[in-house]
DNA sequence: ACTCATTCTTGAACACGTTCAAAAATGAGC
DNA sequence: GCTCATTTTTGAACGTGTTCAAGAATGAGT
């Protein structure tokens, strides 16, 4: 059967994660995962080619948990400032376990050789998932987001986030206190500052970081 | 003499910094660093803690240089676009040398445990050094920056120009022309966004902008 | 010239992530 | 039940960054 090999998978990756979260990403080496697993280092291997890749694991976890718990905080929710507040509060909810261990993932996460890397390939499917949930937030608002933003906001909010992580892995107060604070001041402020696009001279402005984003992305 | 204890040390690090260009930072192990300078393993660490605190050698050669081809690039350029532009361009220019080494690089920075993170205390020099190019860069513009946003707008394009850094990283393209790109396209945007600060509506929200930076800056 | 504390240098040793040839377990086909 | 290709498992071995006890060189004070 192939469910004795899963097992193994199964079993070697909830070691793994659980040892992240409780000792940290450095203190838990593949030794100690196998061991404490009951297999041997080789067999880790045979499943994980390498300790990045049990990383992805977790990060894919995380961005599962992600998507629903920042569906269920949608509901019920119109404006656009508190769709992105509940995001991005969801976002971090999900991440806080792991808080000691963000840097030592960010470290990995941002070679573009590594499997977790967020704009890489290795993590496609869960870049998805994840721009789909600030593509939800923005269709799913009302007063409704300015026509010719609402194809490219998402991506850029989720951008932002990226930076969020980043200030958050970083946000040594209690709790991650200034990172809350943050987004409850960012949140409203993109908001208001994407509703400015209806006056003449800003439109224009809008209308070139659009055009400049499209090109820098597609290369050419 | 103080002179021969000096001299090892920039023997190692001059290896160092030539094999980090020549053959990346992972092929440029610390054994074949004190080979190459004659020296051991050993005494190479009694110089440098570690690995990462020769790419802080590097980190600060490099910001070194910026500062000084930087405010050559400035003279006789008066718009902020233009003298954004020029800061930007040199440098790219000053880090193109390390491109393939530089996700390297930045997987170190980023760890706030690293004596190379940008935004730790251990480069706290090189951070002011890299700051005072861009104080600089807005203090000398015409028509100069609206009064409110002078004290803090260097620090934001700092923070932009780190941005541009990650980007640079990824960037694949053939002289990473897209970084160019990129540069000659942002700078007139943010020259020309800022001059939008006049108008009332768009006022009241860069005011909460920079309401928001500063509280969470202060942490509270 | 002779101390002797300080500075500098050495290389073996450690734990780590990773690899790999070999062995063991498995299971489909008969 | 036997065969044998495939899948799974093992643990020793490699190269890495880093540490450290020991020794060598240095130079100020006499």
């Amino acid at each position: 059967m192939a469910a004795k090999s899963e097992q193994t998978r199964q079993l070697v990756a909830d070691v793994a994660l659980k040892m992240f979260r409780e000792i940290g990403f450095e203190k838990t080496t593949m030794r100690a995962i196998a061991q404490e697993a009951g297999v041997s280092v080789g067999n880790a291997y045979y499943y994980f080619a390498s300790k990045d890749e049990l990383v992805q694991e977790l990060y894919i976890q995380v961005q599962d948990e992600h998507a629903v718990v920042a569906a269920q905080a949608l509901e019920g929710i119109q404006d656009l400032a508190g769709r992105l507040k509940a995001v991005l509060h969801t976002g971090v909810d999900v991440m806080s376990p792991y808080h000691q261990f963000g840097s030592d993932f960010i470290a990995t996460a941002i070679r573009p050789s590594s499997p977790v890397n967020p704009f890489g390939e290795a993590s496609t499917a869960a870049r998805e998932a994840s721009l789909a949930i600030f593509r939800s937030a923005v269709e799913g608002s009302s007063p409704a987001v300015a026509k010719k933003l609402r194809g490219d906001l998402p991506e850029l909010l989720w951008l932002a986030y990226m930076g969020v992580a980043l200030f958050w892995v970083y946000d040594r107060s209690e709790g991650q206190r200034r990172t809350r604070k943050l987004i409850d001041g960012a949140a409203p402020l993109v908001a208001r500052g994407l509703s400015l696009a209806k006056i003449p001279g800003v439109s224009k402005v809008f209308d070139d970081v659009l055009g400049l984003v499209r090109s820098v992305k597609e290369d050419s």
